[in-house]
DNA sequence: TGTACATCAGTGAACGCGCGTTCACTGATGTAC
DNA sequence: TGTACATCAGTGAACGCGCGTTCACTGATGTAC
């Protein structure tokens, strides 16, 4: 159609976002390009300008979604810190929140995509592995900031606790959340604790 | 080919076995009928004279984990209790495990099926949050008469959040066992404390 | 600066393939007399 | 008990369909002179 090379790069991302949601609201499995191209507001066959196949689309949606859900994570903990609430307490309250679960086209990626990895290339677990291990770290160093007489390794196997726990809770509620609007919600509120 | 109504009954069981294990393993999108027909043993075609859909064949499947995993939970317990041990930590112990992270094609159904509820009837979602239900008021009973000065909804608020850790836990441990063994060991032994 | 040409994002039709499902057929099992 | 027939689990080929991918084509953008 004859597009500048500014406005292409911002149809790339078009793509890359419609994609990031529709894997998330149905699985990467239940997702076509199709769909997906239409969603993004184009034609089937214009995908492979921009990706070289599918898998390659996966692979960069993942670690974009991994780079935000990071970025993410370091926002909130700074916004609590400006607003001199404690870090961590804000973070789960966030986690664990009715916005949270409702957002299932966006959120944590670690929680959003835990059940596609083990179906994903070799990069991809790794990359998801990664981002996990920085999230833990992050909030391992935010639990000794917040309380210094705390081991390093009390402070990384509280980290990690908590986490499991936070996305457990997090994909529970999810599933239920159909079916059973008030333990969904207890759910939530028990972790939140 | 000419099967008595008991092999027959038999073949239809080795039918829903093959599809629970690949269903877990790669995710009920992930496949397809002529794979599990021939994983069972029998050809495509017959697939139809034991159950009327793909849907149907998912909703069958789904109650029988449900089922297997109640029964599971039951036994576990009472396994410790026989035993002398305490039984919530008997059952975490076992949750938690590293044959239990590898055990993909069976195990936990809540956690196995966790990911794809989204995806399911309703009919499908409600047996998974009555099953769900099941195990947090299983548990909350087993914490309260451990220790019976604890208030129901303590023990309840307990087992909730008891629960979704050992949920988180498993998921995440087997998210980055290929990519990262030491981290997804280190991930369940924290959660088994 | 203006003109001629190359580039390449986007279109839309087509490809082979595997999906869920259907169907005509087989033949041992189960039933009726 | 023996015979004739109905049943129905299993086979294997075929159906339409949507998948990921390819391709010839378009035309505005970007480049060279």
């Amino acid at each position: 159609m004859g597009v500048s090379r500014k406005k292409a790069e911002q149809n790339r991302k078009r793509i890359l976002d419609s994609a990031e949601q529709l894997f998330r609201q149905k699985g990467v499995e239940g997702v076509g390009l199709a769909e997906l191209m239409n969603k993004a507001g184009f034609t089937q066959g214009g995908f492979y300008n921009h990706f070289a196949s599918k898998d390659a689309l996966v692979s960069e949606v993942l670690t974009h979604a991994m780079t935000k859900g990071w970025e993410q994570l370091n926002e909130t903990l700074d916004e609590a810190r400006e607003q001199g609430d404690n870090p961590i307490e804000h973070e789960v309250e966030w986690y664990l929140s009715g916005r949270h679960r409702k957002n299932v086209k966006g959120g944590c990626p670690m929680a959003g995509f835990v059940a596609e990895i083990p179906h994903l290339s070799e990069a991809d677990q790794h990359a998801y592995t990664s981002g996990l291990e920085q999230t833990f770290a992050k909030i391992a160093a935010t639990l000794i900031e917040q309380n210094p007489s705390l081991s390093q390794t009390a402070a990384r196997k509280s980290a990690v606790c908590l986490f499991c726990r936070m996305v457990g809770s997090l994909l529970l509620s999810r599933a239920v959340a159909d079916a059973d609007p008030a333990l969904s919600n207890e759910i939530l509120a028990a972790g939140r604790e």
